[in-house]
DNA sequence: CTCCATGTTTAGAA
DNA sequence: CTTCTAAACATGGA
């Protein structure tokens, strides 16, 4: 489940079990997840080397190797991490696995193989030539406005353009704008100072409370849309049907009702 | 069988 | 140049 929060719960999870040991073997199951390396120049460059620290960029988990140089993951639609140990038959079906010396191993698992395994120098300079914009959590209220400056789209795919802001997706663009009961097709230079300042405010809500719940469905507070975008699903705060419109052939659900800011 | 799915890239139309 | 759409990628669940 991989926007923002879901790679954060990712990267925490690698901190806690995949530091600090070295990696023996590297298996590369399906190798379309492979992003400008080949299967023996990653297990080349991972061989004998432990992970020993993480940075995290919108929807990229890096992992930097001891003597330079980083494991760039990103997780597509469907990509998660799993740590076990071998033998396992649940790592030999993973699209990628990284052995360590101590029996246990990383898998990053991913059926519809849409996430990206790669390498990197530095994950700054990855950053600029991808032309992300600046990570959703650290932004503050007025960098955040200036974001908003000179665009005059609609909010919501605003909110997930990468090259604006990196990190939230279709998942979490909906969330957001339901707590801050803006319309999805608000146009953001149409936007008052105060429905960016509560758009703000539901972006780094949402984004905090889903990361401390770890990103669990189930865990999230009564009053968030997450659990109720599905046919059939109900406002949690007025009981309306919720409605879904497409963005570009993508699901938007909302509340007609309580997000009806601004147009 | 059909419809739908948390992402990114590309091509093309306004 | 910006904004927006649709398709493609590959697969699985409802």
């Amino acid at each position: 489940m991989p926007e923002l929060p879901e790679v954060e719960v990712s990267k925490r999870y690698l901190e806690e079990t995949s530091l600090h040991q070295p990696v023996a073997r590297v298996h590369i199951g399906a190798t379309s997840l492979l992003d400008g390396i080949s299967p023996q120049a990653l297990a080349r460059r991972l061989h004998h080397r432990p992970l020993e620290r993480t940075h995290r960029h919108g929807k990229y988990l890096f992992a930097e190797v001891d003597h330079g140089g980083w494991l760039m993951l990103h997780f597509g639609m469907t990509g998660h991490l799993r740590y076990g140990r071998t033998p396992d038959p649940a790592a030999a079906n993973a699209e990628a696995v990284f052995f360590f010396d101590n029996g246990r191993y990383l898998a990053h698992v991913d059926p519809r193989k849409l996430g990206h395994i790669g390498w990197v120098d530095d994950p700054r300079r990855m950053v600029r030539d991808r032309a992300l914009g600046p990570d959703a959590l650290r932004l503050d209220l007025d960098r955040f406005c200036c974001l908003a400056q000179g665009r005059h789209g609609q909010v919501k795919p605003w909110l997930m353009n990468q090259e604006v802001m990196a990190g939230i997706g279709n998942v979490y663009s909906d969330e957001i704008l339901f707590q801050a009961r803006l319309r999805p097709d608000a146009r953001v230079d149409r936007l008052s100072d105060r429905d960016l300042s509560d758009l703000f405010e539901a972006m780094q809500g949402v984004l905090e409370t889903a990361i401390d719940v770890e990103a669990n469905p189930c865990a999230f507070p009564g009053t968030y849309l997450l659990p109720h975008r599905r046919r059939g699903g109900r406002c949690p705060r007025c009981d309306t049907p919720l409605q879904r419109w497409f963005f570009s052939g993508r699901g938007a659900w909302l509340c007609p009702r309580c997000q009806r800011r601004t147009r």
